[in-house]
DNA sequence: GATGTTTTTCACCAAATCATCATTATATTA
DNA sequence: TAATATAATGATGATTTGGTGAAAAACATC
């Protein structure tokens, strides 16, 4: 579930918006100026910065920068035929515009298109203290590279594209050995956790990473 | 199978759709209009609906009204440039929408991207208090955890699922025991009703969530 | 083919969970 | 009110589940 930071002060936008994307399957949070919008950054991850060019306490410029500092993909929102903006923003980085009143559905294809083209310049994706790169495949705590086995990695990923979910073992198998536990053995997979656990969790004893939900799988939060 | 239920007044569009998706894996019922639509939504059970807006007998909005009070996803299928339908259904809580002529390639894929959102959309149900999340597997009052056993747990969904009806020993025994009382002692369940109700239940011996209705079984409200 | 690494399996353990029993409480009805 | 049926309770072995260490099998690299 990709997550987006909405910068916007109309609550009306902030609403419908919010709802919009809820359903299309993203987690939304807003900012309703540029200060919230600052501090959140600072605070939290993002996948992608919504911006609202003309804010009641300044333009969302000063965010723009930040995020591009973070390296996160921005789609600024502006009021229609205010050309000097969209020059000005695609100038700070932006990625992309679009002015309104515009479609819903537009939106979400342009925040998909972004996302895409983000994908593959592989994002640094920091959580619990373990920051995961998915385009070199690098995972590394406190700036000390973890080295994992190709299984380990995939495992990781898993769990990393379902943060939040429980997984079940089922599930988990399908995954990454195509089964559903007729072929490999069920223990394998408990191997696993086990290995990845070592090697991400500072006390694989109290694992804070990936929890065991007993009788359901597993869950990283 | 997923079941599709097709809500189009236009001969030929029924008959190539429902041919085409059908290939595709789906299982096609189709409502020639509204009132047909409205009827078959009483008496079976679809996955996903796809409405055309503009039905001779009136727009497509009632059998919108109706599914989502069911809870179904919809796709509007609308005719192109028809931005006011499209808002309002996006307004009445339609998934999405498809202008046509569309691709049936394209309305594949969105029914499948719809269904998916719908089957991982563990949302929240707040209950008397307390709030379950099935995709995550947490139950939760207060904000204070509550862990369930599996068993426990997936008493609790069947309840969460039948909410309002009595559900007899017999009926829940088939459900988590897969049968029907010959099997697993009778007893078992009335355990388990009175480990679930030490758990979410304020006052267990004064049940509000799992009420007992002597003699037919238990309820959920 | 020797060597080192990764993947899978095995055997065993501990703890959480499950199913059942005997007993007690409560409602229904004769 | 007593008898009967139904449900609740507390306690207790049995079973399941997930965790562990080690070893075998598969795979890759030289």
């Amino acid at each position: 579930m990709y997550r987006l930071l909405l910068v916007e002060d109309d609550e009306s936008i902030v609403k419908s918006l919010t709802e919009y994307l809820s359903q299309e399957g993203f987690f939304v949070e807003s900012a309703n100026g540029q200060k919230e919008a600052l501090l959140k950054l600072d605070n939290s991850v993002y996948d992608l910065l919504l911006v609202d060019i003309s804010l009641a306490d300044g333009n969302g410029f000063a965010v723009c920068a930040l995020a591009k500092e973070k390296n996160y993909p921005v789609i600024f929102l502006t009021a229609s035929g205010d050309e000097y903006s969209v020059v000005a923003g695609l100038d700070m980085g932006a990625d992309d515009y679009i002015s309104k009143p515009f479609r819903p559905r537009e939106l979400v294809s342009r925040i998909k298109s972004v996302l895409r083209r983000y994908a593959n310049t592989g994002q640094t994706v920091q959580i619990h203290g373990i920051s995961i790169n998915t385009d070199k495949g690098a995972v590394s705590r406190d700036g000390k590279d973890i080295f994992l086995s190709a299984l380990e990695y995939r495992l990781l990923l898993v769990f990393l594209n379902n943060r939040g979910s429980v997984l079940s073992r089922n599930r988990l198998l399908e995954e990454i050995w195509d089964t559903c536990g007729d072929f490999v053995n069920d223990n394998t997979l408990t191997v696993y956790i086990k290995r990845l656990r070592e090697k991400i969790e500072t006390n694989p004893q109290e694992p804070k990473i990936i929890k065991t939900i007993r009788g359901l799988g597993y869950r990283m939060d």
